[in-house]
DNA sequence: TTCAGAGTTTCACTGTGCGAAATGTAGCGG
DNA sequence: CCGCTACATTTCGCACAGTGAAACTCTGAA
C-alpha cells in the first residue's frame, strides 16, 4: 500500500469527516439512508462508523434512528474557542505595553499548582531567562501570576495548596510558610496586583494583574517581567490597566461600585 | 476479526479520540513525544493520524511542530449549539431573568449521567468558575439542573443511577448516600425547584427549575449560580416562572389544574 | 563539529475495516 | 391479520488499510 494518496490520509477518518460535513449540512437530524447516500458509504459502513462517533459523543444517535451532530463537539468547541480568544485579545494589548515599558510581558495561565506561561513579548534587553519561556511551568506561591490564582481560591484552597505541594523553595527569598503566603495573598486582593521578587528566579522580578473572562473568571495573568535592578513598581497601575483592558475584550463586566 | 471488542468501536477512531481528549486537557500546544506517551500510541501512528485530523482542520499543527485542538471543532460545536432548539428560546427569558437578579443564568441539558451547561449569562458579580463554563460538565446528583432530571426518572432509574455512578464526592457537602438523594429528590418533586449548596464547588450555590418542551418531556435546567454568601432561597418562585415562560414558549401545555 | 533526541518517512506484515448478503424491524395497505 | 416495502442492523470472509519497527532527517546544545 504505497498509494501517493496515503500521505496525510487515512481512509476512515475521511470517511468520518464526511459524514460530518454531511450532517453539518442538515440542519435537523438526518436517517442513515440519506447520510449513505450523500458521503457514498455503503449504508453498513456508514452505520459503523456513526456507532463508533456516537460512542465517543461526536454523533448523537435518537431513538428513531436519525443522526445530529453530538455534544462532544461543543464541549471541545468551546475549549477552542477560549484558548483562541485569550490569546488573540491579549496579544495586541501585550505588545502596546511592551512598546511602552520596553519589558518582556508574560500572559500565565493556571495549569492546577502551577503557572503555565503561553505568550511572551520578547526583549533584548531582558536578563529574563528560563522560567518565563513559553511553556515553562512554575509553582503559583512564587509567581505573581500564580499567587492571584491563590487570591481567587481563599483561604482554604491556599491552605490546601500549601499542605499539598509543601510550598517548595526556587531561591533564598522564595516564600516558604504558609503564614508569609496568606499575608502576601491579603495583600494581592486588596491591590489587585502581585509581585515576584526574586522568588522563582534569582535576579528577576515580575508584577501581575488578573485577566478576567465574561463570566467574571480569573482565567490569566498578565505579568510584566524584569532584571532586579531595573525594577519599577511605578509600573502596577499600567499593568492593571493592561490587564483590564484585555479583560474588557474577553467580555468582562466589572462589578457595579458597592 | 470477531472479537467482541469489534462492537460499537473502530480502533482508529478511538485512537483519535484519545489524541483529541489528550489535547483537551492540555491547555497548551502538545508536542508529538507527550501526545504518544499520554495516549500510548506508537509515535509514528500518533503522527499519522494527527496529520489526518490536521488535514481536516480538527488539529492544528505549528511550525514548530506542536498540536493544539483546531478550527473544525470550533465550527462544528458552534453548530451543535445553535441547533440546540431551545435555546434562542430560552435566551432572552435568561437575560431578563439575569438582569432582575443580577446573578449568572445557567441552561443546562442532560446527556446521561452529567449536566451539560449549553448556555450562559455573563455576570461581572459571580465569582463561579470551571463548573458552570459553557461546555463544562457535572455529575446529576450534585447539581441543582441535575436533580430535575433525577427527579423525573423515578425511584427505580435513581437507584440504578446511584449502583452505576458510586455517587461520587465533589465536595464535603456533596450527597454521597442513597437515602439522602432519595429525600432529596422528593423535595425536588414537591416544589418543582432543585438547589446545589457547594456540592459541585465549594463558594457556588444554586436554584433551578425544570424547562419542558411541547411533549411534556424535561428538556432543560434552567439555573440560577451565585457565590454562597449571597445565596437568597427567595429567588426560586422568580426561576420557577422564568423557567415555565420558557418552556410555554416551546409549546409545553401544563396539566390541569387539580 | 558531534551527538542526542525528536520528528518524519518507508515498508513488510497482518489484523482491522470493508461491503455483500442475510436478517430484523417498522409502517402501511388490503 | 398478513404481505410487502423500505430501511436498519448484524454477520462474516477477505484483502487492503493501518500498523509499528527501522531507517532517515532535522534541530539544538555542548
Amino acid at each position: 500500500m504505497t498509494a501517493p494518496e496515503q500521505k496525510n490520509s487515512i481512509q476512515v477518518i475521511e470517511r468520518m469527516m464526511r459524514l460530518l460535513d454531511v450532517l453539518s449540512e442538515h440542519p435537523d437530524p438526518v436517517p442513515l439512508k440519506t447520510l449513505a447516500l450523500e458521503t457514498g458509504l455503503h449504508p453498513s459502513t456508514a452505520h459503523r462508523i456513526l456507532a463508533a462517533m456516537s460512542a465517543s459523543g461526536f454523533v448523537e444517535r435518537s431513538d428513531n434512528g436519525v443522526y445530529r451532530l453530538g455534544i462532544r463537539l461543543l464541549e471541545l468547541g468551546s475549549l477552542v474557542k477560549s484558548r483562541i480568544s485569550l490569546r488573540d485579545t491579549a496579544m495586541q494589548a501585550m505588545l502596546q505595553l511592551h512598546q511602552k515599558t520596553g519589558e518582556s510581558v508574560n500572559l500565565g495561565i493556571r495549569d492546577g499548582d502551577e503557572i503555565v506561561y503561553v505568550e511572551r513579548t520578547s526583549s533584548g534587553r531582558s536578563a529574563v531567562r528560563v522560567v518565563h519561556i513559553v511553556g515553562a511551568r512554575a509553582p503559583l506561591h512564587v509567581t505573581a501570576s500564580g499567587k492571584l490564582f491563590l487570591a481567587e481560591d481563599g483561604p482554604v484552597k491556599v491552605r490546601e495548596y500549601a499542605r499539598r505541594t509543601g510550598l517548595p523553595r526556587l531561591t533564598s527569598t522564595s516564600i516558604v510558610s504558609l503564614e508569609t503566603l496568606e499575608k502576601e495573598i491579603d495583600k494581592v486582593r486588596r491591590h489587585a496586583v502581585a509581585y515576584d521578587l526574586d522568588e522563582v528566579e534569582n535576579g528577576v522580578r515580575c508584577i501581575a494583574a488578573g485577566i478576567r473572562d465574561d463570566s467574571g473568571s480569573l482565567v490569566a495573568g498578565l505579568s510584566l517581567s524584569t532584571p532586579s535592578e531595573r525594577f519599577n513598581p511605578d509600573l502596577a497601575p499600567i499593568i492593571r490597566d493592561t490587564a483590564e483592558q484585555i479583560s474588557r475584550a474577553l467580555g468582562y463586566v466589572p462589578p457595579i461600585a458597592r
